[in-house]
DNA sequence: AATTATACTGAACAAATGTTCAGTTAGCAA
DNA sequence: TTGCTAACTGAACATTTGTTCAGTATAATT
């Protein structure tokens, strides 16, 4: 179970690794935390990891890895909200982060968008997606699909006829799927633009 | 100097760190080498301190930092480009990597955009948007302002009258800056929009 | 009342790890 | 040639670090 004591230690954990891009020692951990003997740190540690908390590469040092699945890495601190109409006060409220990016990005990669057929979606010329291969795919879903060895990037319909993709920009016609190669490569999952 | 063998060195700590959220040991980068003395690895590891591309915790395991401003982290591969009009296959070219994300966005705090006001920008209600405070503001930047304690999202622009908040939206007007409180809080450095 | 889990102390061991020193070889520049 | 640097080998040393064992105390659970 997770306890208080063990609660504050996976919280240093996070904090000690977004600080310093390592985690801490054992007796590193010991010192945080005014704990005198390594067995005492050592124990939590060895329950963290049996409830799923964390994992410890054994023998290793610093070999500690926080599970994504339970935890949300706190990294980025969201800062209010931006509005047009009704505007609010920048308050840093506790709790509010946005998920571990780093994460997010795992097991995906990264598309370059040329051209426009998706500017209605909000994706433009020159912005970056990245692309989750190993996603189930559905109805209306922004999907990279390969299409006759061209890579497109489209909303993916299903109907009785079969496979549409949809461009999301009325100067572009819908590819309608009937013979060839045709996969989907993956999922659009995120929207990546610099602004400067 | 950075020597080729460095440059391999500096790859393969990039490479470890991606896979394995922590750097090598010593004794690891020679293994991964084939050097057989530690003072082989070790005595790279100072020139490549001495020369700033990396830091190093003296004393300390596993306690290598890369100098974030004289390396390209490579995280993420940027696989070929997606087109709506001219296909291109899906290649992974070596040395196009997207910056590493976490430094992007390192120094920064993340806002919610709520509104439509900048809509013809492409920034939607409800997307993402890190916010760099330390930056100088040009004209024509998308900034994110303080104005009489309400928040905003505009593109700036300056001219005889003075500073003018632009809305990317027919429907909103132009903020002319002229009394109270105000002040540029940072320059918008990336969207970020959950696609899924 | 007995058992189990948390949360430690204290001591000790073995392995991992950073660090240093003395030397070697090869190539490059003055 | 001489000197310098890169790129090591090999051995040794000193910490650091993970791990284990034997206890203690407290609170919650069966």
């Amino acid at each position: 179970m997770l306890t208080e004591r063990r609660k504050k230690i996976l919280d240093f954990l996070q904090n000690y690794f977004n600080e310093n891009l390592r985690y801490p020692t054992i007796r590193e951990i010991c010192s945080h935390f005014g704990i005198k003997s390594t067995n005492g740190v050592y124990e939590h540690l060895k329950a963290l990891e049996r409830d799923g908390y964390i994992s410890l590469d054994r023998k290793k040092s610093r070999a500690i890895k926080l599970n994504k699945d339970k935890n949300i890495f706190k990294r980025i601190p969201l800062l209010g909200i931006v509005s047009a109409g009704e505007p609010i006060f920048p308050v840093i409220e506790e709790g509010d982060y946005l998920e571990d990016i780093n994460n997010l990005l795992k097991g995906t990669f990264i598309l370059k968008v040329r051209g426009n057929s998706m500017i209605n979606a909000g994706i433009h010329d020159g912005d970056l997606v990245s692309v989750d291969v190993d996603r189930d795919v559905k109805n209306n879903d922004i999907v990279v699909a390969l299409l006759d060895g061209e890579v497109t990037l489209k909303r993916i319909k299903f109907d009785k006829e079969g496979i549409i993709l949809f461009p999301e920009n009325p100067d572009y016609s819908p590819i309608y799927v009937k013979s060839g190669f045709f996969r989907v490569l993956g999922k659009a999952k995120m929207l990546i633009r610099k602004l400067d």
